[in-house]
DNA sequence: ATTAACGTTTACGTTAACGTAAACTTACGC
DNA sequence: GCGTAAGTTTACGTTAACGTAAACGTTAAT
């Protein structure tokens, strides 16, 4: 039940970031792992935090806003007021991750146009590129 | 033809920023304004590439990134080998796009799944919400 | 003429997210 | 026993992207 445990050298790897980050993330409260005698050691929900936190990374997001994020998973929840502010957030962060996909396809189709523009002036500028010259 | 043009402060109003950034973006080259003696004059070019930056900032890009994004539209490439070269700059930025989509739909879907529990648990909790006591 | 609203330059301060280095411990293979 | 490979703590350094403040010019209205 106790599941696998990971070194952080391990999780560094499998991350590509390095062991200093993830001992940041400690440093900051976002990971918390256990330890053998003075080594960490990874649960495979310390692994999942951590990939949750560079997913939530590579859209722009800070360390803070990642565990807002992740944070919301989590039954800390109690009450009423909690839940609808919980609410709330979510609706914010919606919105927010919606507009982010819509600029994303604005800039997808900005990559389309350049794309084509240039294949199009490679294509006009040297028409044989593969077939260099038979003669 | 010489289209209207625009003073810091209304940049700044129209898109949410201090007119502090809009100069540090000119201090490192992302915009460059024409004068009217010391004021500074925005074109509406100069518009258009304050609001590309500000788009690419919204989705985690640097302002580097977002320059270089930038100057893919703009046709200072001539030979084959910097078309190529952009070409394949136009294919890592789509890859990191399309899985920057992936992240926001997982993100999404994480979203649902906590509004869903929320509601739930607040409808078990307290069935008659609106209507709080006939009696 | 003064004050208020905008603009300017110059410069130092700040925060986030690590990088880098030093100095040290623990475990493993030979 | 000795190196070396991986781990640890502590601490100072760095870069990006502005914030904040001082000190000053310009124009318009009162």
């Amino acid at each position: 039940m106790t599941g696998k445990t990971h070194t952080i050298s391990e999780l560094a790897q499998e991350f590509g970031v390095t062991t200093r980050t993830i001992r940041f993330y400690e440093e900051k409260g976002l990971v918390s792992p256990m330890r053998d005698g003075q080594k960490r050691l990874y649960s495979n929900s310390d692994r999942v935090r951590i990939k949750l936190i560079l997913r939530g990374k590579r859209i722009g997001m800070t360390l803070q806003e990642c565990v807002d994020f992740i944070d919301m998973y989590d039954p800390e929840h109690n009450n009423a007021e909690q839940l609808r502010s919980l609410i709330e957030n979510v609706k914010r962060r919606r919105d927010s991750l919606l507009q982010q996909k819509r600029d994303i396809d604005d800039m997808l189709a900005g990559l389309d146009e350049v794309q084509g523009l240039c294949e199009e002036s490679l294509a006009s500028d040297k028409p044989r590129t593969t077939t260099p010259n038979p003669d």
